[in-house]
Formats: C-alpha cells, structure tokens, sequence
DNA sequence: CGTTCAGTTGAGTTGCTTCAACCCGTGTGG
DNA sequence: CCACACGGGTTGAAGCAACTCAACTGAACG
C-alpha cells in the first residue's frame, strides 16, 4: 500500500501524529492540514442528523488518504473519527498540491483512488436505497474483506475489523439490533462465523456474495485501486 | 452555466447530439469518449440490483458533466439514461485530458465540482441511511430546487423536474405509492404544491427544510459549485 | 465482587411495501 | 366522434421487515 506515496516518505515520517481510539479529528479552522494519510488504524467519515442518528459515509484504512475538505476549502462537513488508535499524517494542502503537479504518476494513482472511492458509495447507495438487511450486511461483508484483502493474491476468507455492530448498522443503515440478527443468522446458516469482537470469517464466498448481489470478479476491479 | 465551459465552446459546438427521452448511454466499448457534457435535457446515472430494483445515483442537469467511466478507463458501472429529450456532448477522453491540463482554471472548477458532487453523494447516503421518508422527500426536493436555481439570486420556489414519482422513488429509496401518500401529505400540510407533471412550487421553504432537516445557506454552499 | 458495556434475544409496534382497484388525461383506430 | 387501451397518479387494505423497548448474558476491569 505505501509504495503509492513513496514519493514522500519524507513528509511521512516527519509529520506522523498518533492519536487514541475515539479522537474525533475536526478540521475546523485548520485550514492548512488538508490530507489526512492513515499509516495505523482505521478512521470513519460520517454525517449526523439533527436527531442524532449518524450515518458512516466512509471508512479510511490503513495506507489509504483521505480529504475532508469542503469545496470552500475551510470546513468540512464530515466528522472524521479514530476506530481504534491510529497514526494518522496531516499533509501539508499546498506540499499536497505541489507534489499533485509534479508528479505525474501520483496523480494518476490519486484519479483511480477517486474513482475506486466513488464506485464504492455507487454500491453502498444502491444498498441503502433498495436493498433488505441481509444484503446490506452481506455487502458490507465483501467490501471490507476486500478492501483488508487489498491487492494481494486471493481473498483471505478471515479477518478482523475495528467495529462494534452498532458503526456497522451505522455504516448499513441499520439498527444494531438488527445487525445482530441479522448476523447470527448468516452464521446458522453456515456462510459465515464471528468471533470475539468482530473477528470474522467467511465459510462460503459464494453464498454471500449471492446474498450479496455481487459479481466478486467484477466488483474487486470496480472497487480498489489498480495500482500494483 | 456554461461560461465555465467557455475554454472549449468549438469542441461543445462540433460534437453535440440530441438523444430522446428515455435513451440509454451505454460507454460499452466507446472508450474514446468519455466525459459527458449535457446541454440540454435531464439524464440520471443509475445502478441496479439483480431483482430489479434501481437506484438513481446522480442527475445530471444542463451545464453539468458527467464521466461514468470506471478506472479501467473501458467500462461503466452505471446506466446513463436521458430523462427528457436532451443535447448532449461527448468528450473525447484524450482532448479533455489535455483541455485539464493546459487550463489552471478548468481544473480547479472541475475540482470544485468534484467536491460539490461528492458532498451531495454524502447527504443523500445520510438520508438513504437514516432518515424517514417526509425527510428524504423534502431533501430531494430541496436539493432539486437549489441546483435549478443555480448560482442565481434568490431561490425559485418555483420549478419544474422532467420526473415521474417513480423516479422520485428511485432516487430517495421509496416506492412509488409512498413517494405520492409522502407527497400529498405535504401538500396538505401547506408546505408545498404540486402541478401538473412534477411542477414543484415550494409554499414553505423554512418548514420544507426543517422537514429535510438541513440548514439552507450551508447546503448551499456544501452542495453546488461556486464558478460564478 | 460489583459495575460496565457490547452483544443477544423476545415482544410489541410502526412505517413502508405490495397488491389491487380506480381515476383521469392522452393517444389511437374503427 | 366515440370506444378503447394505456400509463401515471391516487387511494385503501393487508403484510412484513425493521425498529424500539426492555431484559438478560457474558466478558473485561477495577
């Protein structure tokens, strides 16, 4: 993953900032850190009505950036958050802009990001909107097992994410009671097992995706960047 | 609109071609042209799931662009579908490419509007998500009336969508009939009237957006692009 | 050993969907 | 000119999926 901002590992190393599970990083007024690149841990983007119910619009792994910067190029409208601890870099806005120009390789790699990302809420929209719980979950399921997978060789059936089921209703549009049931029942029906705190393992690829709706082949392609 | 666009009107001139209400843009293959600039006409960029049911990601209203392309750079993984009779151009891929990169302030407008799309993608997920389905109708609505109004003025209570309440539906994640009870409820309520074939007249702006639950002057700013 | 917090489960409710009927404006062909 | 079909909007009735509320469990921790 890192190989992609080789190019300023400088900055990298400088800049590095830990910060605890939990931190909610605001942007406001820091007009001059605009790209967060995530080196540890993961990070949610979410939006929150004034009733309170939040929405997770995106989540931001490990080797992954991330601008929250709103078009006025002072606020953001996301509330970014720290899943776990995490080590996060603030990129300097203009560094940012002037590595984009000189670096023609950059910023073809961040184009493909952009359109990876765009696809990914493409999906998730169309989940939100039309789908049953059951093939939101399911969904959600593959996205982050792919997304962990990354561009390494097959999907590794088993892996971890950093969340409770209540960020996963969030993230799915769904209750946390539901995303509990809904979730046992995937696991008596053999697809998948969970284990402590969100440990997950898929028993029957197929099935889920089925449930999911997805073409595996097809949506890794769409969903993660091509870079090597 | 289009004086945004002003840098490249012999391209917009040349290429434009009239496409019929309910026509379908397929990019199959058709590498060479990519991004979409629509003149004239309504078009919606959808997905769908394997049972048929459709979302619609994004409209695409006169003056704006669209590139459905994916990152492969060959195929697309939404259906573009003109919504109304409509005029709209197809940009070659490699002349855009270039048209960017000679002109500073091409690429910043197109950033920007990158950053608007993105931030409505956001709301719309949020309302997708979790809100119930008076909110997700009066924040369609509102966010209609914004984008036809523009940059203009004031806001125009009154307006016209090219929309069935099927589309509607699709758009915020309901069905037809809910979309049409939702409707009429809020015509009862004074809060809006509704003509004939989706003419729109907003009585109430204040309560339509206490309704969606948003604040008007900063949807404003978050959701549309600020070229003048 | 008590507290806390996430997950689990049951019971009851509700909001949206589905199905079906009906209305009405428009187009079409006898 | 009327008869008819057609499609979109409207409305009622019934069903169901997901929500809320509330109780219980079990693990983690002081």
């Amino acid at each position: 993953m890192l190989n992609t901002y080789s190019k300023f590992e400088d900055i990298l190393r400088h800049d590095q900032r830990a910060v605890a599970k939990g931190t909610i990083l605001k942007s406001e007024g820091d007009e001059s850190h605009s790209r967060l690149y995530v080196a540890e841990g993961w990070l949610a983007a979410s939006k929150s009505l004034t009733d309170g119910d939040q929405q997770i619009i995106e989540f931001i792994l490990p080797g992954e950036t991330y601008d929250p910067t709103a078009a006025d190029g002072k606020t953001s409208f996301l509330q970014i958050e720290a899943l776990c601890d995490a080590v996060i870099v603030s990129i300097d806005k203009t560094a940012w802009a002037l590595l984009l120009h000189e670096d023609h390789d950059l910023r073809n790699a961040e184009r493909e990001r952009d359109i990876a990302a765009q696809a990914r809420q493409s999906e998730r929209m169309l989940r939100l909107g039309q789908a049953s719980a059951e093939t939101r979950i399911a969904y959600v399921l593959i996205e982050l097992c792919i997304r962990v997978s990354g561009r390494g060789t097959q999907f590794e059936g088993e892996f971890h994410v950093p969340l409770g089921q209540q960020q996963l209703g969030d993230f799915a549009g769904l209750s946390s009671v539901h995303v509990c049931r809904t979730l046992r029942r995937l696991n008596r029906a053999g697809v998948i097992r969970t284990g402590d705190h969100m440990d997950i393992l898929i028993r029957d690829l197929p099935a889920l995706a089925e449930l999911a709706q997805v073409d595996l082949a097809a949506l890794r392609n769409e969903i993660i960047t091509g870079a090597a």
